[in-house]
DNA sequence: AAATACGTTAAAAAATAATTTAACAAAATT
DNA sequence: AATTTTGTTAAATTATTTTTTAACGTATTT
């Protein structure tokens, strides 16, 4: 009936399985909101509780699936720059280690996008805008189509703002400017780490 | 030859569908970067160029889908508040009109989903600090554990000052008291239209 | 009251996406 | 130089998601 580890030890270490579970499942639940794939979220999350470089055979270990699947997990990770891969002497093996700083984190998932996202609109509604105005400098067209033209133009307009809207929020984002506006507040007493 | 429109007005027509069309794209790309279906998006994007409320069958006709998946795409742009049910005197059929100002559609689509990430989390959090606390008042633990529970607790710490930040983000962001931080500039002339 | 119109749910089919096994190329070791 | 290790790509498989067709229930009209 007795084990090798104490019985007191044992619980402890299936407290603190118990408890990182629940902080992984959260993580990957979250990334999936975001359109992260449920294994790529998990394997962020399990990589947040490792304090040393994981190579891709530990991957494979710790989730239980191939190195091919541990290998794309892994760039499409570091695209998105939440892990980085690391060196270090000696190891033949690749070694990547997770962003653990939620605020990079942020910062890199949102500004990433957000940057994408005003680009990717900001030229399709310089196209758009350009053909709408040649619509409107024709006069032989009709009073119906013209004022749909007009129509989507004012409309155009307040997105094309919006666009630019983000364009300044990725930049007070990296800038860390945003956290003059929303600082971070430590609820427990000792100092923020940052980096 | 000669068509029934004149040819300049079947050209502006053309212009004008092809104006829609490369935002229309850019929109269903971009909702697709967060996670958003092409077709959910790309119905929302249909929607964002129509200023009356359409009904399922018209969105069926304008995306050559079947209702049932109208129905249902409708209902997820529903949840996440970029389009509202509109009610009309005389219409039988169900009305929808999507939300077009982006600034809007920005508050509920990412104000929602955040708020959703810091409440699941914080909830692990506090269930994985809880834990980890019990393996540190033990005493019969071994020191490597205790290490491992400990630096879990810093990192979950940090964790949980981000997860609160996220909430004020999410009420500066509903609030619009981040638009005194970050101003809606208007590129063009004329003030901006607000509600 | 019978018939039609409308929206939704359920089951089936089709289309995508994720995952694995196998094959490969480059580098390091023996 | 031959062999092993490592990471990636390609093809095949499996799983998931999306979409449709069919069936249903409610409300409206005739």
């Amino acid at each position: 009936m007795e084990d090798h580890k104490g019985e007191k030890q044992q619980n402890a270490e299936e407290l603190l399985e118990d408890a990182e579970r629940s902080v992984i499942n959260a993580i990957a639940e979250t990334m999936d909101l975001y359109g992260v794939t449920p294994s790529i979220g998990r394997l962020y999350a399990t990589m947040y509780f490792k304090h040393d470089p994981l190579t891709l055979d530990d991957m494979k270990d710790d989730l239980g699936m191939s190195k091919p699947s541990m290998s794309t997990a892994v760039r499409k990770l570091q695209d998105i720059n939440i892990v980085k891969k690391i060196w270090k002497k000696g190891s033949r093996k690749d070694l990547f280690l997770a962003e653990k700083n939620f605020f990079q984190y942020f910062s890199h998932f949102f500004g990433d996008k957000w940057e994408r996202e005003a680009k990717l609109n900001l030229s399709a509604i310089n196209y758009a805008i350009e053909k709408l105005q040649q619509v409107l400098n024709d006069d032989e067209i009709s009073e119906e189509t013209k004022q749909r033209a007009e129509q989507d133009l004012r409309q155009l307009e307040d997105y094309k703002n919006y666009c630019h809207w983000l364009e300044r929020l990725v930049q007070s984002v990296e800038s860390g400017e945003i956290f003059e506006f929303l600082p971070i507040e430590d609820t427990k007493s000792e100092g923020h780490k940052e980096k």
